[in-house]
DNA sequence: CTCCTGACCGAGC
DNA sequence: CGCTCGGCCAGGA
């Protein structure tokens, strides 16, 4: 339970911002931290995501979440994010679809192309080439 | 109450 | 290229 409804607010947001990521998609908790306004807060995003295991019977939890499509800006699955390495999270995501590839150091990286949704950082080789198409999002109302 | 840690990120060196 | 450093702030000790 987070301290201050303010908290709870960006908590809110920020399972509705993972909730709004597609099937077989995958994006950044930078990316989550912009989308619900505060941009230079992407750890707490990771707090949030980490206690949707612990309530199942909550609200947001880890079945109507797919935290699993969450991965840092690196393109890495967070080793953090489970007990065992983060295979599940990888296994999940490959159940999606999703390219993972395993790196000398047992690093869980999401191929490119699996970045749909809003790509963070474009790897600048695989930048050459790559058209990411329009992001409508439709929200703006002046 | 204070102190420390942490599913992160980007800029600097 | 790689490592360090600040920033952010919720939560547990």
């Amino acid at each position: 339970m987070p301290r201050s409804d303010e908290a709870a607010a960006f908590f809110h947001a920020v399972y509705s911002a993972v909730q709004e990521i597609p099937y077989g998609k995958v994006t950044s908790y930078a990316h989550i931290a912009k989308l619900v306004g505060t941009p230079q807060r992407p750890r707490q995003v990771g707090v949030c995501l980490k206690h949707l295991l612990e309530d199942p019977e909550a609200r947001f939890n880890n079945d109507n979440v797919p935290w699993q499509r969450v991965i840092n800006s690196k393109g890495i699955i967070s080793p953090r994010s489970q007990p065992s390495g983060s295979q599940n999270q990888a296994a999940a995501l490959e159940a999606e679809g999703v390219t993972v590839s395993r790196g000398a150091l047992g690093e869980l990286t999401v191929d490119f192309k699996d970045f749909g949704w809003f790509p963070p950082i474009l790897p600048s080789e695989a930048a050459e080439g790559l058209q990411p198409h329009d992001d409508d999002e439709g929200e703006q109302s002046p």
